[in-house]
DNA sequence: CCGATGCATCGAAGTCTGTCAATATCCACG
DNA sequence: CGTGGATATTGACAGACTTCGATGCATCGG
């Protein structure tokens, strides 16, 4: 249920603005999601997959994981909003959430300042304290 | 000394095409860097500052975590390619890599495909087996 | 109604991570 | 050289994570 909850949450900028306690903690499990080289296998394949989707029993045999926790993968991706789940008889069809991915990448825009130059050569001290 | 190792590494594209073993565990260890809200907030900061650096005695104080802690995760961020550290002096100053941000926000791109259609009503059932 | 099949959940083992106190290291300044 | 301040490293501990076997749940086929 709370998989629609981030859907606004994640949009945010990292690098805009400081990052306030939540909104970090809810980018924060966005790219939890993507910090597991299983998810992001899954990720892969299922946008290779012709139709944009796949199902549980089309990603055990190339991932070379366990059923159990092909399916804990594709509930963490889910959960973090990156992938949509669809139920058709005994199968159960995953496919991206191209918006979430968007957001996700959004996050990560650079500030104007720091987008074309690379190093300043004297920045001065900061009032510590 | 693994720190510019992954800087090439992670010039790769997660939902263009299947990722092999190697490539996943590399871009996974990137996205780790940006899985925990005190990183993001660190990012974040350094971001905000004046001449886009800060250095350790700027960031312990809004961010509420023992200097041991800042230092450790500046320490994953800069390993991971996201800062670069400078001492100067009894200072040691970070500032953001810009080039090994946007390889992250690449990683992210979209494929063609998937890009315009937010979702198709009827996909085909895929051949099982 | 029954068996088979695909998927989700549970429980457990082993590993990794975030956090901080204590301590070490580095550097400027007398 | 010795003192003091800023940063890095170490050690330890609690909590979270990954993984899988076993099990439960739902659905299709007959």
């Amino acid at each position: 249920m709370p998989i629609d909850e981030g859907a606004a949450g994640c949009r945010l900028q990292v690098l805009r603005e400081p990052l306030g306690r939540a909104d970090a903690e809810e980018l924060a499990r966005c790219f939890h999601a993507l910090a597991d080289r299983g998810r992001l296998r899954l990720l892969s394949f299922i946008a290779a997959q012709p139709g944009g989707e796949a199902c549980v029993c089309h990603l055990t045999g190339p991932l070379g994981l366990a059923q159990p926790t092909v399916s804990h993968h594709l509930r963490v991706l889910t959960e973090a909003g990156l992938l949509a789940r669809e139920r058709r008889g005994t199968w159960a069809y995953y496919r991206l959430v191209p918006a979430r991915i968007a957001a996700l990448r959004d996050a990560l825009a650079l500030p104007a300042v720091t987008a074309g130059v690379t190093t300043r050569s004297r920045p001065r001290r900061a009032s510590v304290r």
